[in-house]
DNA sequence: GTCTATACTTGGATAGAC
DNA sequence: GTCTATCCAAGTATAGAC
């Protein structure tokens, strides 16, 4: 069972032209390119310029190789979505926000690899999982930010936060994915323009988001 | 060019028993089964009990048989997404009948068809947008339903019911996708559920939706 | 740690007998 | 229209030289 290669907690660099390093971002470009189908340790090597035995070596199986491509990416768009948001001030300026990240999420091609690699979950036992458990910390972050923006209006109590961060992150996936599909965005680009009307609209009804910025970790 | 393989137009039989159907079906089963990557020619004659040069025979490739699958399931589908949302009177029968239509989605697995079809879609060509033009039936659908539930309300005019239409979808299409992928339903249940108790708060605004029936195709 | 070479497997697709 | 047999390409994974 155990598998050959260097352990996580043993490396002493984390320098980012480390091999490791080339292959996980060897993998993600190679998953935006070609797909999950496409991805294979023969395309991710041929990619990186390195040797495809050394996706083995590394990181045991493809599988692993991806899902840790899926966490980088899901790390890097985190802390971007968070000083985004951050920065909104008033409910239009959220929706605002939130399409900016809808843009960079399809042009970095985080969103694509997210597809590709929910796209191939059925294939792999227990990939599902953990994928929507690299999820879960987009909804925590989404219901902490309805959270304040219900807080002391009259929906306060009426619409549970969660269920909103919930549906929230699946409009969004939704979007991106159909987006993704026929690479037309006018359609969700519409749709956010309608919402940030509507935003302005409603605005009075809540108080200002205000920067509840978080001082520790 | 030309694909071997007899002609749709000269076929005389569309018996349930043919043997095109009975690889319709099979690819059907396999999909939902063991997923896109799972699909195979041979898979698919496996699950059917058939040859598996026979795929080629009457589709040429396995992706034109994929399409025919998804073309099967999504008319289906269709036809009962009528049926139940022109039983629904009001506005809270009508959450009723989308709660209804999504277990039954997950159920039948056709959500589960249509996600591994798009999983597939980065590594075929073409195939992203045929699967959006077999997703557009859908969003008129929702989009006559939504127009007759915001006639004469103050919302008229103010909601493009088009665009309302596509967010739904897309809400819906993201919500099948994650609950497929942990298999959780709680979550998508409990969501139906708020929106059904808010659709009876907001309903007053709404005039009764009434069933609209078409007498006509 | 990295490379070459290779064993093994699966899948698309076709030829040709029936 | 269906079957057997087969070719060929691509992929995972490992052994072993360096």
């Amino acid at each position: 069972m155990a598998k050959p290669g260097p352990r996580k907690a043993l490396r002493k660099q984390s320098r980012s032209d480390s091999t490791r390093e080339q292959i996980v971002r060897a993998a993600i470009e190679t998953l935006k390119r070609d797909g999950f189908a496409g991805t294979s340790a023969r395309a991710i090597a041929a990619t990186g310029g390195f040797n495809q035995a050394l996706v083995f070596y590394h990181f045991g199986t493809v599988n692993e190789l991806l899902l840790t491509a899926l966490d980088r990416t899901s790390e890097e768009r985190m802390a971007r979505y968070r000083e985004v948001v951050e920065g909104a001030a008033s409910l239009g300026e959220l929706v605002d926000a939130a399409l900016r990240i809808y843009r960079e999420d399809l042009e970095s091609g985080h969103i694509k690899v997210l597809a590709e690699v929910i796209a191939g979950s059925s294939s792999v036992p227990g990939l599902g999982e953990q994928i929507v458990a690299r999820m879960e910390p987009w909804v925590r972050f989404t219901e902490d930010t309805f959270h304040r923006v219900l807080a002391g209006s009259p929906f306060e109590g009426l619409i549970p936060p969660e269920q909103l961060a919930r549906a929230t992150v699946a409009l969004y996936l939704g979007l991106e994915i159909i987006t993704h599909l026929d690479g037309d965005r006018t359609h969700a680009t519409q749709l956010f323009e309608t919402a940030g009307r509507l935003a302005t609209l409603v605005a009075p009804i809540f108080k200002s988001v205000g920067l509840q910025e978080r001082r520790d970790s």
